[in-house]
DNA sequence: CCGAATCTGGATAAATATCATCCAGGATGC
DNA sequence: GCATCCTGGATGATATTTATCCAGATTCGG
């Protein structure tokens, strides 16, 4: 898995906990976990075209969540960065046995081992959008929700 | 997700349906499934490792399942392929702020978005665990079978 | 005992994906 | 007007995946 996934988390419960009155730049969130600006923010971007991040371009311009963390979830974050094919691809490899005929009505119904594998990526999916970013803000230790907020300016008016 | 896992299914799928009376050359494999065979022998080389399938060297050699499917699991299989880590790695970037000082206790406990990642791995996992290599070849067509001992020769014996 | 078949493991190369940078263009606020 | 900041494309660097080849060891069959 790429590790946008995780800088797109980071920088999202960030922004949980920084609220949505004041847009956040990339090269801020890139200073912030010592990351390169340029890549995190093509990474910023990804989020913002899956919907998931608001831009507002220009002088205070930055990132904001599109949307409540509750309504956020980690099946979202990943797919964004991701993308929405499956960690396993079938191949269809069945088809090339020397006597298969792919018009063979057996070819109809998924691969087997297509469907397992289906099955497993299925539990992850679920899992993963059983979680919201609001519940990784609540989890994380409220130091660090404080040292953001200190770090951004803004631990005076939240 | 490497290619060669859905290549070790397919391959010990029909191991399975020949049974381990005699072992199949990784050729005649990879001729079966039209794949390429020095590398297709890497990968079963990795299943050998693992323990999933014996290898015998020489003449009339090959490869033949290590155990009976219903004791394989496909968690065996996509482990020994794709190795034993997690699709997502934490770089625990949350120590890379700024004020952050690496001896903090709050740094004992795991980061909360990896721990996120890391139940839905888990769920990945159990559900791959819960399936076996009999499961498999119990799910494919009894076409496909049939014709797999035909190819292979093994029509009349089993 | 010889030779063909076969696995093992290392070296290597080609193809692809990931990570990263840069720049021109457009938008926004001061 | 100018500094800031996002957008998207082009480009390059690095890592991983895919693939090939070969020398060495082992086994079978004659």
């Amino acid at each position: 898995m790429s590790e946008g996934v995780e800088w797109g988390l980071h920088c999202c419960v960030t922004l949980a906990w920084l609220g949505d009155e004041e847009p956040v730049p990339a090269a801020r969130l890139a200073e912030r976990f010592q990351l390169p600006p340029a890549y995190l923010n093509k990474c910023l971007q990804a989020l913002g075209r899956a919907g998931i991040l608001t831009s507002t371009p220009g002088a205070r311009g930055g990132f904001r969540l599109a949307r409540a963390p509750e309504r956020i979830t980690l099946l979202d974050l990943v797919t964004a960065i991701e993308g929405p094919e499956e960690a396993f691809r079938c191949t269809e490899i069945r088809q090339r046995c020397a006597e298969a005929n792919p018009a063979s009505r057996e070819f109809l119904r998924p691969c087997a081992i297509a469907a397992a594998m289906h099955k497993a990526e299925l539990a992850w999916r679920k899992e993963l959008a059983a979680q919201t970013l609001a519940d990784l803000s609540a989890a994380a230790p409220r130091s660090a929700r404080d040292a953001a907020l200190r770090w951004f300016g803004r631990g005076e008016n939240d």
